[in-house]
DNA sequence: TTGTAGGCGTTATCAC
DNA sequence: GTGATAACGCCTACAA
């Protein structure tokens, strides 16, 4: 015991096991009572004499006992916890969307397991294979890179917070191509008429930038593109391309799919000592909490992720108790901070 | 089944049983051996006949059996499982702590169970409480706020990744006057002499002015002063006060306890029309994504946090094999970026 | 190398 | 209202 020992593959860690407690016979026995009624008083079952059940209490206090989960777990053929797969635990949105499922999860007495697939489709499905070994009784899986290739169990279902993906039916997602309206209509708003879109690649830079790209056809426009990939580095890139290419008229407005990106772009702006809003106005997505931070403070598009963890964490728990749930689509807002507004 | 019930104040999801599927004996019966040999071939015990082996493996795929992890917990009395008890998910640093503690944990078949504790001293009592119930073989706490009142469990150790508290011996931690030194010399490099440091509640930033004020006292200097609480708005405040103060000497270099203070600290600048690092340098601490997004970048002093979430995460792993090891301090380490240069 | 048998701690189904 | 008792799925001496 206690050496590190091989197991599939990884480096398992061999545990001395803990000194188990009183038991169930144990306060049952001092009690003079059966573990069946030990067993009532800890799971509120009605039935049991208010006098028995002080004894009881009394005793499990003394001997500090209380029910071993891991054999109720195994009784009941379930584990209450809910696995969540996140793709980077170090992109702040994800952050809050962890925070609302985990709490969500708390109040019902479940508990989150986590596990993260570092943006890679493979480690996806290696983490998710992980949590099935640990019992999850559902799963979270945010922006699925494996998608169609996750495995699963039968009677564990994956909730996936990103825009449709086939096989996983179970769904929250943000109304993208709304965002790119509003995006498109706050530039507009301010008189901004030379447009550029800093996309991605993926599902949903694609419908942000359709939302946006109709509101411009709407009043006969149209705009450059540039595609990065999300990083601050690809913005500054983009930007600079996009200011860069000979053009008639120079860009007044720019809307990035991200707002790290968003943040490249500022930068970019700053080194060409353009001024935001005042020569060309910014519009970031997901309001992060990085958007008020950046210079001049940024306007974007807020995904409401606190709520979308929420209706996520909601929606397993209502698989878990058969009862399915129509996807739930979330309106993206417009949280308009410093930069944009009126030219010069 | 399947409604809910209450379960001491906590509002329980009753699930219907996930359908179980081929267990241990099925497949033993199948393959026309007894449970015992199947259970050796799925733990890599030597003494198994290849055949033998070949045969259960290949019907287990047939089957799709894997062994029951609430089984196995049960009889080994464990579940590999490590608590991991957070005051805030939304703080950046904490993120890329996670990611480490997860990626260790997983490389070693263990899995991270997740709570946060909102930053509230209560509530991470209430939540280490549902990670025991959940059976957790160990526990990792970042930045305890309840300390003392962490309840504990015969055989589960936590591990704190903060200064040190009374009662959790295992611990990992930074060594944070060492960061207020590292602050206190960038900035007397760069030439600066009017200083002032914006900290915050705790040991943590008394552990950094400590340092910082003893270089200063090192070459005769002295320093102003004013708290904040880790918020941007608070960094904002307190660098208003420190550059209204009637003052002989103009402020010409501010050390900030954190990264988001310090971006309060670079927008009070802006405002006043003070150039960084031209007027006034500014060094941040953490080392945080957002410090390389500011403007200017943010020289900051860099918590390795990945490499702690990674020790903290050996550290548990080693408690559970029985194996303690002494605290572990890590060093800070200058991050130079453009907040900081020659003055004019 | 393999089988037998007991038990891990709990819940659930019966009777009483 | 309570007590026997049989699972739950697995691991692990011990014996063969």
């Amino acid at each position: 015991m206690g050496e590190a020992v091989s197991e599939g593959g990884i480096t398992a860690v061999s545990t001395t096991a803990a000194p188990r407690g009183a038991g169930i016979r144990e306060v049952a026995r001092q009690a003079g009572v059966s573990t069946a009624t030990v067993s009532r008083v800890f799971n509120n079952a009605e039935s049991v004499n208010p006098e028995t059940r002080q004894r009881v209490m009394e005793l499990a206090a003394t001997l500090n006992y209380s029910p071993s989960p891991l054999g109720r777990n195994l009784v009941q053929g379930r584990s209450s916890l809910i696995g969540l797969l996140v793709p980077n635990l170090s992109f702040p949105l994800y952050g809050v969307m962890i925070r609302a499922v985990e709490d969500v999860l708390s109040a019902h007495g479940m508990s989150a397991l986590l596990a993260s697939s570092h943006d890679d489709a493979a480690t996806e499905t290696r983490a998710a294979h992980n949590l099935l070994r640990h019992a999850v009784d559902g799963g979270i899986v945010i922006n699925s890179q494996a998608g169609l290739s996750l495995p699963t169990v039968r009677g564990v279902n994956w909730v996936q917070v990103a825009p449709e993906l086939p096989n996983l039916p179970h769904r929250v997602e943000l109304d993208n191509e709304e965002g790119g309206r509003l995006a498109a209509r706050e530039l507009l708003r301010c008189g901004r008429r030379q447009l550029a879109y800093v996309g991605a690649e993926g599902r949903e830079s694609a419908d942000r930038e359709s939302g946006f790209a109709a509101e411009l056809a709407g009043v006969g426009l149209s705009y450059r593109r540039c595609v990065g990939d999300y990083s601050e580095a690809s913005g500054l890139m983009a930007a600079g391309v996009l200011l860069e290419e000979g053009q008639s008229a120079p860009l007044d407005g720019i809307f990035a799919a991200g707002d790290l990106m968003a943040a490249g772009v500022l930068r970019a702006l700053h080194l060409r000592d353009l001024r935001v809003p005042a020569d060309v106005a910014v519009v970031g997505f997901d309001d992060a909490v990085i958007a008020s931070l950046l210079y001049p403070r940024l306007t974007s598009i807020r995904q409401p992720a606190d709520l979308m963890g929420h209706a996520a964490a909601e929606l397993v728990l209502s698989l878990l108790s058969g009862r399915p749930r129509p996807p739930q689509i979330f309106a993206p807002t417009l949280v308009r901070r410093e930069s944009t507004g009126p030219p010069d």
